[in-house]
DNA sequence: GCCATGGCTAGTA
DNA sequence: GCCATGGCTAGTA
């Protein structure tokens, strides 16, 4: 599996597999969002540039990106369609109020980065 | 110029 | 609802 980096402007690096490896962590019944993600990995401000690294997603299957929404709890973009993205959702135990999580905050996931090699 | 974002403000109710 | 943010890409020169 190939991953690729994303050159910010400041020269720094954001590794698209640092964001899938993170994302892999959020389990199953909560969600995080594009902008914690970014913080989490040190690049405050770089929400767009998630939603770019989870359009580019190689593999749903083992990375839930189906978890990744908005800041305001509403249900943010999928690359198969929102519909779907509710529906995966939905199964795994989520609510919702039309676009808008029930309960966001407390399904919102505490990332925690894990310490690589 | 586009977009799978987010934060802040005006302005309505 | 506006605009700052951030990288990508089609398409011009």
């Amino acid at each position: 599996m190939t991953y690729y980096s994303v050159r910010m402007r400041t020269g720094r690096r954001l590794d698209a597999k640092d964001v899938y490896d993170l994302l892999r962590t959020v389990p199953e019944g909560q969600v995080t969002t594009y902008g914690d993600l970014a913080k989490a990995l040190g690049f405050p401000g770089a929400a767009r540039a998630i939603g770019r690294i989870m359009n580019a997603n190689p593999d749903p299957i083992v990375v839930p990106c189906h978890r990744v929404v908005s800041s305001d709890g509403s249900i943010g973009g999928y690359g198969f369609g929102i519909k779907m993205k509710k529906e995966i959702l939905a199964k795994e135990g989520l609510q919702f109020d039309g676009d808008a999580i029930v309960d966001f905050e407390k399904k919102r996931a505490v990332l925690k980065l894990k310490r690589e090699k």
